[in-house]
DNA sequence: GTCCCAATAAACATCT
DNA sequence: AAGATGTTTATTGGGA
């Protein structure tokens, strides 16, 4: 039931076929104009962010409880500027100066996976360093020589709390690589798997990609904690579980705690130096502080006053541990789910359809330029295995980026327009993406008018009666299996809105064909702004040199290899650049749309196009019987090349059961 | 702020 | 009469 109204407000379904009105995409970015409230917006990622802000939540509760464990040593009463600071360290910040992250900018980089596997290491190694140094920093601190104002027993009991803490730190140095360890597994495990649209090494966080910050430890949190005013919660929280998993080191284990020593050598000899991995741009970076420090001696003064050795500091440790391994946990955990997803959706290894082409799921995000500059241009494109998908955040059109997070916000995903303007050929762009189409319930990121053509163009006889197009709605996409009065009534619109689709009646009733010219006209009006071209279109013989220069840019994705995905692949381009019209000749025609003189027109076209691909889905005039509607398209007959070169071995009663088989399924679904 | 485009909703007409 | 099909208008929102 969760799922059933997480998937309702995800897909921007409605109650229409009970008369109610609908819910729109519109409405609900609109927040709900009708009053109709769109709660559950975030339903998607409540499983996630629960499961975070439990497992943080123990984190914090496993703090808390070493807190109340420390003998009352006196806490060190941070600043109360400390404590009601919020702090807000853009990620891109932490990831230029690699300091202490956040738990926030934790969850920031997994969830948006914008580090690449080697830089999560770097940060987690990173982290520990911090951390590490930290404590010896504090060590120092706690030295005799340093302590001229401490009692004599404070000074005893702050080195024996020196010398349990270094224990303790010793066994969370333990922890933190063996955290390394699952991280270098998770990384094989990524590489092995996917590759994410991470952006390249170096590159910053995406500005535009904000996703809902999870219910994470909160630098309030952290700070109302650390003040350790022993509002304890209460909860008998499991104690941290490091010890479990110290254990069973490896050589490479040990090999890889020389080298962690060795940088915190490094990290040392740098503070002398005066930098420090907690010291960047002027602030501190200590966790929840941003304090800001002009020099760095003052910065020195500033980490051993308010970041001592105190119980404060060390469950902020022990948190950040925590949260650290939480978040490694969570990691494979979603990981674990996105690899089922896209095990269930369609990237079963056992098919064939491996895309020819795994780059195109690089060009379909580009095009989508809406799409929070979730693709880099140089993101890396190691398509790792065969079925490898789309990762459906990446994939999601606006959903984009697109499935999960990335879902609820494809919704506008047609009516934001990529497909029109920046992308091409609908073939080309689902064809790799078909399977995961058909099976997701995702929108497609086109028009509905570039969803009429492919359909139409993906017939037989490059037409198709308005059911026909409903069934190739509900059958290849399977957002359309649902709220289909929204839709259809939106398909409708859309062939009598625009001059590119043509009625044509028939024996069997009413068929609509696409008229190429006008639909290439309204392409390459939205590509070059530039009406003037359009203008040219027509008369100078519409496949002059102005169509194809203005277009062929555009269309050059068109001639991508359009393979692997027969269903889609029999039409699949667009225009001169990958028209194609096999599968087009030798059929038996309707009986009403008999072109007799395709052939002709083909042959006149060769020195059009080279490519001998022209307009399939334009009809002549001389071919129809009946316009209904009225083309303000003059087109000199003798320059239509193309026919509606109906065939076929396509047969309608085929074609019906077919529908008939889809229809069921959408009314199933419906 | 304006314009354009696409999506959506809805009313209406016509056809089956 | 009901539903499907087709046309048209209005509204809304996003993007340029």
């Amino acid at each position: 039931m969760m799922q059933e109204s997480a998937r309702e407000t995800i897909s921007n379904s409605s109650m229409s076929q009970n008369g109610m009105s609908t819910l729109s995409s519109s409405q609900l970015e609109a927040g709900s104009r009708d009053g109709r409230s769109s709660a559950g917006d975030m339903s998607s990622e409540v499983s996630t962010v629960e499961l975070l802000h439990l497992q943080q939540q123990q984190a914090l509760q496993a703090a808390r409880q070493l807190l109340l464990q420390q003998p009352g040593s006196g806490l060190k009463s941070p600043k109360s500027r400390d404590k009601q600071r919020p702090l807000q360290v853009p990620v891109s910040v932490a990831m230029m100066s690699p300091q202490v992250i956040t738990p926030q900018q934790m969850q920031q980089i997994l969830q948006q996976q914008v580090l690449s596997p080697q830089q999560l290491q770097a940060l987690l190694q990173q982290q520990q360093a911090v951390m590490l140094q930290q404590v010896r920093t504090l060590a120092l601190t706690l030295n005799p020589s340093h302590l001229h104002t401490c009692p004599y027993e404070e000074q005893q009991q702050q080195q024996q709390q020196l010398a349990a803490q270094q224990l303790v730190f010793q066994q969370q140095l333990l922890q933190m690589q063996q955290l390394q360890q699952q991280q270098h597994l998770l990384n094989m495990q990524r590489q092995g798997l996917l590759s994410l649209p991470g952006p390249a090494p170096g590159q910053a966080a995406l500005p535009g990609q904000t996703l809902p910050q999870p219910a994470g430890l909160s630098p309030a949190e952290l700070q109302q904690f650390g003040s350790g005013t022993g509002g304890g919660g209460g909860g008998a929280s499991p104690p941290i579980s490091h010890h479990s998993i110290a254990n069973g080191q490896s050589p490479a284990l040990n090999h890889r705690r020389e080298r962690e020593r060795e940088r915190e050598r490094d990290s040392l000899h740098e503070e002398c130096g005066g930098t420090h991995p907690l010291y960047g741009h002027g602030v501190c970076k200590w966790p929840g502080c941003e304090n800001i420090c002009e020099d760095f001696g003052q910065f020195l003064k500033h980490l051993n006053s308010e970041h001592a050795l105190d119980d404060r500091s060390t469950a902020q440790c022990r948190v950040q541990m925590q949260v650290v391994q939480q978040l490694e946990i969570q990691l494979s955990k979603e990981r674990e789910r996105l690899q089922a997803m896209m095990a269930h959706l369609h990237m079963r290894p056992s098919e064939p359809k491996s895309s020819p082409k795994p780059l195109n799921l690089v060009s379909s995000v580009t095009m989508s330029k809406n799409l929070p500059s979730a693709s880099p241009p140089n993101l890396p494109q190691t398509p790792t295995t065969p079925t490898a998908p789309i990762t459906p955040m990446a994939a999601m059109p606006q959903v984009p980026s697109i499935l999960g997070g990335a879902n609820v916000p494809s919704m506008g995903a047609m009516r934001r327009r990529h497909s029109d303007k920046y992308s091409m050929p609908l073939s080309s762009e689902i064809a790799p993406n078909y399977e995961f189409y058909k099976n997701a319930d995702v929108r497609p990121p086109f028009t509905y008018a570039t969803l009429i053509r492919q359909a139409i163009m993906d017939s037989a006889d490059m037409q198709l009666t308005l059911n026909e197009i409903y069934s190739w709605f509900t059958r290849t996409f399977a957002y359309f299996r649902r709220n289909a009065a929204t839709w259809k009534n939106a398909v409708r619109h859309n062939l009598s809105l625009h001059k590119c689709f043509v009625r044509v009646e028939n024996v069997k009733g009413a068929v609509w064909t696409v008229d190429e010219m006008e639909y290439q006209k309204r392409r390459s009006q939205k590509i070059t702004g530039s009406p003037s071209l359009v203008k040219n279109l027509p008369s100078s013989l519409g496949y002059g040199s102005a169509l194809n220069a203005s277009l062929q840019a555009a269309l050059a994705e068109t001639s991508l290899p359009l393979l692997g995905t027969p269903g889609l692949m029999n039409s699949g381009s667009t225009g001169p650049m990958g028209g194609s019209c096999h599968g087009l000749l030798g059929g038996d025609p309707p009986p009403t749309m008999m072109h007799s003189a395709h052939d002709g027109f083909n042959g006149s076209l060769d020195h059009l196009d080279t490519n001998g691909h022209s307009s399939p889905g334009y009809s002549p005039p001389v071919h129809m019987p009946i316009y209904v509607k009225e083309e303000p398209l003059n087109m000199d007959e003798d320059d239509c090349p193309m026919s509606l070169v109906t065939t076929a071995n396509h047969s309608p009663e085929l074609d019906d059961d077919r529908e008939l088989e889809e229809g069921n399924l959408s009314e199933d679904l419906e």
